[in-house]
DNA sequence: CCGAAATAGGTGTTACAACATTCAATTGAT
DNA sequence: ATCAATTGAATGTTGTAACACCTATTTCGG
């Protein structure tokens, strides 16, 4: 089922709106799926599972709020306030780092790796899933095209203005 | 830049996960760049813009709320409310549906409709600066690529289970 | 017809996101 | 050594999203 099928749309589509709403729609169908087989059944939210990996491929020590902020797919998240829920939860803890006592490292608890690595067997089984509707050329074609796109994204945002 | 440096990963990724985080990431970026250059300077949201687009390529009497819903990137959005806020904005109308008296059918206002206009010079404006990092072909592979995970996204979420 | 079931839209509530602001710690210039 | 400027994290506030639930209307089996 094309895109115009999928949304009902009747005219044509230009190449860049049909650009634009396949990779909005594609990362919708994705973060319903994530959401649905990994995230709902453990009861965190996509946000708070980007911080969980974040840690889990960092150093034992924790990373710093800010180093946190920077490796999260959405800039400019509210991190402290997604920490606090997750030391609500029990998955994560805050210390004070040792060197700039403004700084706060946030380190992940034994139920926080626990939590990390019970989703890591049905992320994979997930991954294999998508992989088998795309053979692996086409995967590294999409990931080369997507990121073409996110270098021409980046040098619009800088050059401003836009209408 | 290519994905890892841009999230400082340091291990390599399996390509299941470079597929789904460069989705996510390109989503990221676009949606940040129509937030900055086209939706914010009208004061609407993306998901107000999109209710906006709908009506305009429907029929002038509007569609049905339900209808609205089915043509929404995101699914299951709030559109009553949306809508609600839209109609506090005068940009839409609410009307009752003559035909089925549970119905509401939501009308761009001229209001609604210039501002639909007054976006469609921006928008072609970013849709040529993004067609000019990626070839014409590249924009179809690159689509074509994306309803291919899409098909596959949509047999895995029909197929349940996951872990 | 009549009443159960389904459907359409709206609303109440809770959690989260986005914006600015605040406060403490650090840096750097003099 | 001191003070302004900067940085890091936290918080106050407002708007929106997500969940359920509610009411009115329609549909359909008897």
């Amino acid at each position: 089922m094309n895109l115009r099928e999928e949304l009902l749309i009747g005219k044509p589509l230009e190449a860049g709106q049909e650009t634009i709403l396949a990779v909005l729609l594609t990362r919708e169908y994705l973060a319903r799926l994530l959401d649905e087989q990994l995230f709902k059944p453990e009861r965190i939210t996509d946000q708070q599972y980007n911080v969980l990996r974040i840690l889990k491929g960092g150093p034992p020590e924790g990373y710093l709020v800010r180093e946190v902020r920077r490796r999260m797919i959405v800039r400019n998240a509210d991190v402290p306030r997604l920490v606090g829920r997750l030391v609500a939860n029990g998955l994560v803890r805050r210390k004070e780092d040792p060197v700039d006592r403004r700084g706060c490292r946030v380190q992940l608890t034994a139920q926080g790796t626990a939590l990390e690595a019970r989703l890591a067997g049905p992320q994979a089984t997930l991954c294999g899933k998508l992989e088998k509707s795309l053979s692996p050329e086409a995967i590294a074609t999409l990931c080369g095209l997507l990121e073409d796109l996110r270098t021409g994204i980046r040098e619009t945002l800088e050059n401003k203005p836009a209408g």
